[in-house]
DNA sequence: GGCCTGATGTCAGTTCCTGACATGAACCTT
DNA sequence: AAGGTTCATGTCAGGAACTGACATCAGGCC
């Protein structure tokens, strides 16, 4: 056995989830956090960059899907096909998740500071699906474009998903929606 | 004459933005941008909810201009019609700024938590158009995603009027945008 | 003249976050 | 097995962001 107890990083994320959730993002101290954990206030941010970041941890498995499929999906000229491959694969990272996710929701939606994380952690994909698809050989602007319209898919299936007790398949919802986009742009 | 010299509020932005552009977001204390207004810390507080915020003014030109605009909108079946007319309002208020949003954008663009706050930003003028456009009988997720669209849009025209040192006409760069989006999401 | 208003100042305190240094079990080397 | 190294964690001190409570005082109002 070791000297500390294992998955330090986990056992924040637990904690700190457990306490939003309890009392709210403001009302709890980063010191309460660690202390629940078994840890210092000082080991906290040698885990997490700042008191958000605990709720939107960079190496994840939706990142990390994310980032395989867009990697291993076929070459085409067609960047919204490419998008498409991308919102399967995190379609099915939530997968099982809706209960879990829809607490999470709760907490992020209730606080301004973690929305505008997770503002930002949505433009940080769409800068990274933009970038896959400007390897891919799709010039600008339509290589942002078409990241932007899929970060915009996505925002409306999983908003929509979250919003059903009991929910359709995200996929199934962001298919959907891809096709809501294509009448709502085109028929401009 | 008053007791206080007048415009507070604008000598604060003023000097906040003198002071982030000589030296960076982070080596500037509030106290410092206070002292260069000839106020104090907790005067800035009084004015501004927090320090990023005095470089995002909640009563501006462009969101007036934006309200404006999209509350004078003509009724029209087609959303994008109506995100159109809008995007003309914003483009107008760009004009004759560019050498200033190049300085502001300088700033913004060399700190996280401000791209963060400007993240935010866009997203509250996202909601607020799906919110006008569901208010003129556009049905979701029509009007959330025309409104993603939309801002994607203005956030790929606004980055290459930024770039060009002999910018373009915004309004120009934001209707052939559209028309790219067009042509990447109806292709697919 | 006296009272009220409202922008500002003063002050104390909490929390977030960081740098510098200390600790000690696990592991490696010889 | 002795001794040194590693590295996650602890301890401590401090800066800066932000907030609540109360004081001040010019200008307007009765």
């Amino acid at each position: 056995m070791g000297r500390w107890e294992p998955n330090a990083r986990g056992r924040l994320e637990e904690a700190a989830l457990a306490l939003f959730t309890e009392r709210g993002f403001e009302q709890v101290t980063v010191a309460e956090i660690a202390g629940r954990a078994g840890l210092t206030e000082r080991t906290f941010y040698r885990h997490f960059a700042d008191k958000r970041e605990v709720l939107f941890p960079d190496a994840n498995p939706l990142v990390t899907g994310f980032d395989k499929a867009l990697e291993e999906a076929p070459d085409t000229a067609e960047p919204m096909a490419t998008v498409s491959v991308v919102l399967d694969a995190v379609a099915a990272f939530f997968e099982g998740r809706h209960d879990y996710s829809r607490r999470r929701h709760a907490v992020v939606a209730a606080n301004a500071e973690l929305r505008e994380r997770e503002s930002i952690k949505l433009s940080t994909l769409a800068e990274s699906l933009a970038e896959g698809l400007r390897k891919r050989g799709v010039a600008e602007p339509a290589a942002s474009l078409a990241a932007e319209s899929g970060v915009a898919v996505f925002k409306v299936a999983h908003a929509q998903w979250l919003a059903e007790s009991e929910p359709r398949d995200l996929g199934v919802l962001m298919r959907e929606a891809l096709a809501a986009l294509r009448d709502v742009t085109g028929a401009g």
